[in-house]
RNA sequence: GGCCCCAUAGUUCAAGGGAUAGAAUAGCAGUUUCCUAAACUGUAGAUACAGGUUCGAGUCCUGUUGGGGCUACCA
């Protein structure tokens, strides 16, 4: 519609005052809640035309798209605006387009023919997931949804970072005081486990570094010199070299990470086609590094270590390989890039990142480039803003954040409260109903997080998040159930929906204002893939949920005598539940058939 | 020190340079003989400060103040 008023509006103004105006001129939005219309034109940069006043130039604008524009019953222009209003016959047309196609708003599975890589997750081997993973697994998967339904094939990966000095100290403690425990007996998660063995090692640390400056060391040299912390670095080069007990100790602890992470990544209801190791792909990296190096691209200082010079395009000189040839994070990432390209030929590559990497991927996209990729333009980094709590930021050597599994299990502990208080499951088994409850618990998790734009920082309150009223996903999970059960007595009173709208049907305000805001849809699928953002579909679902309650508040459906009207209700309702289903699908949020 | 990001009701979030800045929550006041009241209705409350660009600025530019991040041969 927007791309046939556009051209319209071209030839409205070139008829009434032969001038060409440029396609950026023409800007046509929703009209605003309080006016009359639905479509408006802003005709302020057509004045330096027209040379009228602005209510005048509307005026004309408006006559010539509603004498050539059949889908336009009136107009009327309010200063500088030009509101036109869209024949209901326009919007009858559209309800049906909405019916007949179930897949209205989505586009074929591939039909792009383009591959997008989404990298999220990305966890570091040596403690548990936290909330701040949760937003990046989220917002991860939810985009790779998003971009699925605009056509794209999309390919969901994950790199661990299961290599380095962080897993080591993580060993090494479990060494010395682990007295051969294992997840088994500790009745523990792997990852929790682990995690408490890193703790365990920080903890002495700290105590070695503070007894060193307390003997007069200075601080630097403290932390340089712990006996501890050179242990861990004896370890690691062990395990670069291979030795087989480090690698066995590693390969062993990993594996519990890994089983760990996986009931995390269950329990969130995320999924990965692919896995890359940091232990698989750092070697490849090397190697590239190594090539650029005789190509010139790159330079070696005297000790050795291998630098690249990006002063050139404003940044610093960064390190790649180190003095004794073992990589770095940047070295690992070149890499798993380079693989990645190898494996699936991405047109695009997002890369979901806290913002705090800006940089890095600032200095990796610039330096793929200068080695001479190609691809290295088709690499974005969907940097996020950080979640803070209401006391500050989290700090995981502090022991300060919130688990992803503790949390998780409080959401689902909320939900059931709430629930059993209600009483509304009673004659429902218990595992029925605690399908309903993860369900209403993971959603409030879910939406609380991904109704916020990716990239601001955003706050997290244990307390209010577990609020299931207003802008909740058990809000919009709860209008999803209602319409449900509408369905379901329509099917007990033997009343079949026929798939069928007279144009000359003349719904109510109300109801066309929800035929509007479903029309919307397929927009709104396109902007949050444009934009990046799950929080657009979030904010929309909200905003049709709350015209459907109000809709469901003031008329009746099942009780109303007119077939006609009781019909188009019923199949009002059901496009609506539908388009709930389809955006909190987008956003990886199921919804219950009651609660 | 240098570079980057952010600042909107008490609080948590919205607002592609466009109209009277939207919601939610907390507060106050209401709505259940009727399809699920986890609902609906009403009420009050905000663009950090100072300039500038523009027909028009929360949005763009400059400065100030306040907050966060990066600036490792850690990942």
């Amino acid at each position: 519609m927007i791309n046939i008023l556009t051209d319209k509006v071209k030839e409205a103004v070139f008829s009434l005052y032969n001038q060409q105006v440029d396609e950026k001129q023409i800007q046509l939005q929703k009209t605003g809640k309080d006016f009359a219309g639905d479509i408006t034109l802003v005709v302020f940069p057509f004045l330096r035309f027209s040379k009228k006043k602005p209510e005048e130039t509307g005026i004309e604008i408006g006559n010539y798209l509603q004498e050539n524009v059949k889908e336009i019953s009136g107009f009327n222009t309010i200063k500088g605006f030009l509101n036109l209003v869209l024949d209901k016959k326009y919007w009858i047309g559209v309800f049906r387009d909405m019916i007949t196609d179930p897949d209205f708003g989505l586009k074929k599975p591939g039909s792009e023919n383009k591959t997008i890589l989404v990298e999220f997750s990305s966890p570091n081997s040596n403690k548990p997931l936290h909330l701040g993973h949760i937003r990046n697994n989220l917002i991860g998967y939810s985009l790779s949804k998003i971009f699925e339904a605009n056509g794209y094939r999309v390919k969901k990966v994950n790199i661990v970072n299961d290599r380095g000095i962080h897993i080591c100290k993580s060993m090494l403690a479990w060494q010395k005081w682990g007295r051969g425990t294992t997840p088994e007996t500790a009745g523990k998660k792997g990852d929790k486990l682990v995690g408490d063995f890193y703790v365990k090692f920080e903890n002495e640390y700290k105590k070695q570094v503070q007894s060193l400056i307390a003997e007069g060391t200075d601080k630097d040299k403290a932390v340089r010199i712990a006996p501890i912390i050179k242990e861990a670095q004896e370890m690691l080069r062990r395990w670069e070299d291979g030795d087989k007990e480090v690698v066995d100790l590693w390969n062993r602890m990993n594996g519990w990470v890994y089983k760990g992470f996986d009931k995390t990544y269950k329990a969130l209801g995320v999924s990965f086609d692919k896995i890359y190791y940091e232990s698989d792909t750092y070697k490849t990296g090397r190697e590239i590094v190594l090539s650029a190096l005789e190509k010139g691209i790159l330079f070696k200082k005297e000790d050795g270590s291998v630098w690249v010079d990006l002063s050139e395009k404003g940044l610093d000189k960064k390190v790649l390989l180190r003095s004794d040839g073992t990589a770095v994070y940047m070295t690992q990432d070149i890499g798993t890039a380079y693989q990645r390209y190898d494996d699936f030929e991405f047109f695009r590559q997002v890369y979901v990142v806290g913002n705090e990497q800006n940089y890095h991927f600032q200095v990796l996209v610039l330096l793929l480039n200068k080695i001479g990729y190609a691809w290295a333009k088709d690499i974005y980094h969907l940097s996020y803003g950080m979640v803070e709590l209401p006391e500050g930021k989290m700090k995981s050597r502090e022991g300060k954040v919130v688990d992803a599994d503790d949390l998780i299990i409080e959401m689902i502990d909320t939900a059931r409260d709430m629930s059993e208080e209600l009483g509304k499951l009673d004659t429902y088994s218990e595992k029925q109903k605690e399908e309903i409850f993860r369900i209403i618990g993971l959603g409030a998790l879910k939406y609380f997080i991904l109704k916020v734009d990716p990239k601001k920082n955003m706050t997290f309150n244990p307390e209010e998040s577990i609020d299931f009223n207003g802008n909740t996903g058990p809000f919009i999970q709860y209008t999803y159930a209602r319409i449900k059960s509408v369905l379901r007595k329509a099917v007990e009173k033997n009343i079949e929906i026929q798939n069928e709208t007279n144009t000359g049907f003349d719904p109510n305000k109300k109801e066309i204002e929800l035929i509007k805001i479903l029309a919307g849809f397929p927009k709104i699928v396109q902007d949050a893939a444009g934009q990046m953002t799950p929080a657009v579909i979030a904010n929309y679902c909200y905003e049709l949920t709350k015209e459907f309650n109000q809709f469901y508040h003031d008329f009746s459906i099942l009780s109303v005598d007119d077939y006609e009207t009781r019909n188009f209700r019923l199949q009002l309702s059901e496009i609506t539940g539908y388009t709930i289903e389809k955006c909190m699908g987008l956003l990886g949020i199921d919804v219950p058939e009651r609660m």
